[in-house]
DNA sequence: TTCATATATGAAATAAGCATCATATGATAT
DNA sequence: ATATCATATGATGCTTATTTCATATATGAA
């Protein structure tokens, strides 16, 4: 391990919530404002600039504002590499807990 | 997104924690039991156990009976490339966390 | 079988994380 | 400047997660 065991604490705490991977989720395709990610989420807009707030200061998104709005897009460089390696790994070894809380 | 939001949020669930990481850790050079963890980590027994069986479930140890000791293995596979990822990840965007609590 | 050691389990207490509320800041237009 | 829309911030109460405590199970030895 590179770093401390608070850094990666921090990492991994911004992805273990299901309306930060949803906001994560929607920005897949397109970049989005703060206003277009509360439409496609249904999240309200202070929960989801607390979210967005600690997704960028991880660096799992990244954020430009144009004019009034402020744009979100998803950091693909290490998304995509990391939700393919948890998907095979989830193929593997999790299988028996999907659908499951605990 | 393959799986589930609640399934990915488990995943990270398990690794945002500084104990289990700290388990993880102790756990990369070689396979220790119980007892051997605890010595390392300085936390006590039911703790370990109790957090040893939620990274098991996840697939990111494995676990022997060896006697009266249970012996617990990294999952290397996924961890290692995983610590990869971060790592780099981590060296480019997040230099400005590292030390912070948030 | 009984004893000692090693690990696991369940429930209760404590701590951490989160959404919400009220409010503030920032941006553009008038 | 003021008004309006868009987003951000701080504090608080609530919820979920985690450790701790007490106890149970499991394994091997005597």
């Amino acid at each position: 391990m590179k770093h401390s065991l608070e850094t990666y604490n921090l990492f991994f705490g911004s992805l273990s919530n299901p309306n930060r991977l949803k906001i994560l989720n929607v920005l897949r395709n397109k970049n989005l404002n703060v206003g277009e990610i509360c439409n496609y989420t249904k999240f309200e807009q202070t929960m989801v600039s607390h979210n967005l707030k600690r997704l960028e200061r991880c660096g799992m998104v990244f954020s430009e504002q144009k004019g009034k709005q402020r744009y979100y897009s998803l950091n693909k460089k290490t998304i995509k590499p990391l939700m393919k390696l948890i998907d095979e790994h989830m193929g593997i070894y999790c299988v028996h807990l999907i659908g499951r809380k605990i």
